[in-house]
RNA sequence: GCCGGAGUAGCUCAGCUGGUAGAGCACGUCAUUCGUAAUGAUGGGGUCGUAGGUUCGAUUCCUAUCUCCGGCACCA
């Protein structure tokens, strides 16, 4: 006699056992028709599922997040159906829900053509309309391997092998289509209203580059169309903030074939990059940190010494001089460091030592990683590494993650998470100098006051590290930041100090960055604000413009004084009208624009209006100075007025 | 690196089955002196990514190669 907790606290008796729909029904038609799945003990379930017992219950609707996960992975096995039809000889593979939808994995003799998908998702779309509905049955492990083999469905035999054994194995289809499944799915295919498939991409087996690629079909599913047209367009909305485009569009920096992953600044993106470097550099000599600088092509051997040749050696850029002697340009600035640390003699007294520097490395990244400025061959690093003694690991990360945090907080990005990753089973050094690092990061990042995640195993070999993500404007995740105790570079390139028993130690070595690569992190800065640019970065911030040429000397008059008081401005004076001029300067992103008629001139006045359309009246001068001065000066922007 | 797609004017793109290319914007010139997101007229501009091949003839067909785009793998 199963008495039903509903999540109201409510109650229902109900005297035989019942299924997720009956019990919905019994509540109501209305809920009966949106049930897609239950949670029966906190456990999700298809609503066929019958209760046996007392239980509490949830009714999963397409409201619920739960259900838009369901939503997708039955769209998945649409689209799974669809593609055995079309295309009997494919073999599925898996396919699980992502972010915003879904893929499926396909072992096929040829990839799809973008006809093939067009096809496919013509069939998903008369499968949902036919309305089938959904069934679900069980087979014990063997037989569901001799049943997939039978069907010639290799992988899918190979994935129920790979399941523990006494677990029985969860068959769902539809028609005449079956597939290994965890479940829940929807009661029927009717449900799946709103998909559309994304894109054809090849993919390994297994996620191992070693196996066969396999060809992945991408989807998106939604609860609605309405949903699943505002996500088409949140799309094209970030087109538009593309770093590619906006880099083009406000004539930054480019890129082309002779160089590949190298970019090609133009004035106004060297300024914005070099008052990146600017403000780090002031904010870290202000932390302790002492700039250097070291040479960008050393010799193979000290590379060698390091590792990092036999590691990383297919990714570096190596050349033969004249005097056949073998060079590396350096993919890293930390041998450098240390070689500047190892001259002279160093003591206890010495430490923390920190060195920083704006590093300039090469790296002969696989040309399919490159993409824009976010990964390339070439780039700038905000690097920093601090020798201490193994006693002050704690103190010194608190300090840098503190310090990480209130630079991130400067650029906007309050919103940072950091993740923990811990010893790898492939590691130097002993266990107890691993506990004291991996207790140092812990204490770190809890004393910055974030909580952090865990990548278990998945530290450097060196050491274990902190990772900092920041969150950007329309939600997506950017690891920037990375705070790194290494155990063993040190010893390797032979790094001395003198203890307080004058006796010879090895330094512990903490690897910093913060801005990370700075040519991805200014690519997510353009991201992040769609290139509007806070007024202490942006390349030009004011334009002031005349109505008619009759001003034209007042606007001059008004640009030297602004330029006076050290404020990027220009004036135009072309031959255009007005509403010409303020479309051109908005669409480059100018915070302000000032414009100057008759009128302005003889109150001696200027009419300001932002790059965000605001009208912000006419004003004398000085209140314009004070503006953006205290703006600049906060590094606040108008970006954030709206 | 792997799978797929694409390279035509500065940008966005058109160009059917082979007969040496076209639009809009941008740019130059002229007119216009104008009040907050596009004034009008007119002109110039392309070895069709690169190298081979097939052909009387290649932007178009074939081969190789480079680069970019979307994924996968990689990321000290």
């Amino acid at each position: 006699m199963p008495i039903i907790t509903l999540p109201d606290g409510s109650h229902k008796n109900f005297d035989r056992p019942v299924t997720v729909q009956e019990v919905a029904a019994s509540i109501g038609a209305g809920l009966a028709r949106a049930a897609l799945a239950g949670r029966v003990n906190g456990r999700l379930v298809d609503t066929s599922f019958r209760i046996g017992g007392d239980a509490t219950l949830a009714i999963v609707t397409e409201k619920d997040a739960d259900g838009l996960e369901i939503i997708r992975h039955s769209t998945a096995h649409l689209l799974g159906n669809a593609v055995k039809q079309l295309f009997p000889d494919a073999q599925v593979t898996i396919g699980p829900v992502i972010e915003d939808g879904f893929y499926y994995d396909f072992a096929y003799s040829r990839p799809f053509t973008p006809e093939d998908v067009a096809a496919i998702e013509k069939r998903m779309v008369e499968l949902a309309r036919a309305d089938l509905p959904v069934h679900r049955r069980e087979l014990p492990r063997e037989e569901a391997v001799a049943y997939f083999l039978a069907q010639g469905e290799k992988y899918k035999a190979e994935i129920i092998r790979g399941i523990p054994a006494g677990e029985p194995i969860g068959l769902y289809g539809q028609g005449d289509w079956e597939d290994l499944c965890r479940g829940p799915h929807v009661p029927s295919t009717g449900r799946l209203k709103a998909f559309k498939l994304m894109k054809v991409a090849g993919a390994y087996w297994r996620g191992d580059h070693r196996n066969e690629m396999l060809q992945r079909i991408y989807g998106t599913a939604w609860a609605s169309e309405k949903d699943l047209k505002d996500y088409l367009h949140r799309l094209e909305e970030a087109e538009k903030r593309d770093h590619r485009r906006i880099g083009r569009e406000l004539d930054l920096f480019h890129l082309q074939e002779e160089a590949p992953g190298a970019v090609f600044w133009h004035p106004k993106g060297w300024g914005i990059f070099q008052r990146l470097i600017a403000y780090m550099r002031a904010a870290q000599e202000k932390a302790g940190f002492q700039e250097v600088n070291a040479p960008e092509i050393m010799d193979a051997a000290l590379w060698q010494q390091s590792g990092h040749l036999e590691k990383f050696g297919e990714n570096m850029f190596l050349t033969r001089t004249p005097d056949e002697r073998l060079y590396a340009i350096k993919p890293m600035n930390c041998p450098g460091h240390v070689q500047i640390f190892r001259q002279g003699i160093r003591s206890y007294r010495d430490l923390p030592l920190r060195f920083a520097e704006f590093g300039k490395v090469h790296r002969y990244e696989p040309s399919g990683a490159l993409h824009g400025l976010m990964r390339v061959r070439a780039f700038t690093q905000d690097d920093a590494h601090i020798f201490i003694t193994p006693e002050q690991i704690t103190a010194e990360s608190v300090k840098v993650t503190q310090l990480i945090l209130d630079i991130y907080k400067d650029f906007g990005f309050e919103d940072v998470r950091i993740k923990f990753s811990d010893r790898p089973p492939k590691r130097v050094g002993e266990d107890a100098v691993w506990d004291q690092a991996e207790a140092a990061l812990k204490a770190a990042a809890s004393a910055a006051g974030i909580e952090y995640t865990l990548n278990p195993g998945e530290g450097a070999f060196y050491g274990p590290k902190l990772e900092f993500v920041l969150r950007d404007a329309i939600g997506r995740d950017w690891q920037c930041g990375t705070l790194q105790v290494d155990l063993n570079l040190p010893g390797r390139l032979g790094a001395h100090y003198i203890d307080e028993h004058s006796q010879k130690q090895t330094p512990v070595m903490l690897h910093r960055a913060i801005f990370g690569s700075l040519e991805r992190f200014f690519a997510i800065l353009l991201e992040h604000h769609a290139g509007r640019l806070p007024a202490w970065l942006a390349p030009v911030q004011a334009v002031v413009m005349p109505i008619t040429e009759r001003q034209d000397a007042y606007v001059r008059g008004v640009v030297e004084a602004l330029e006076n008081q050290g404020f990027r401005v220009i004036s135009d004076l072309r031959n255009e009208k007005v509403g010409f001029k303020i479309r051109e300067h908005t669409l480059q992103r100018v915070p302000y624009l000032l414009v100057a008629g008759d009128k302005e001139v003889a109150a001696n006045l200027v009419s300001v209006r932002s790059r965000n359309g605001k009208d912000l009246g006419t004003m004398p001068l000085d209140a314009f100075v004070g503006r953006l001065g205290s703006e600049v000066q906060s590094r606040g922007s108008t970006v954030l007025e709206d």
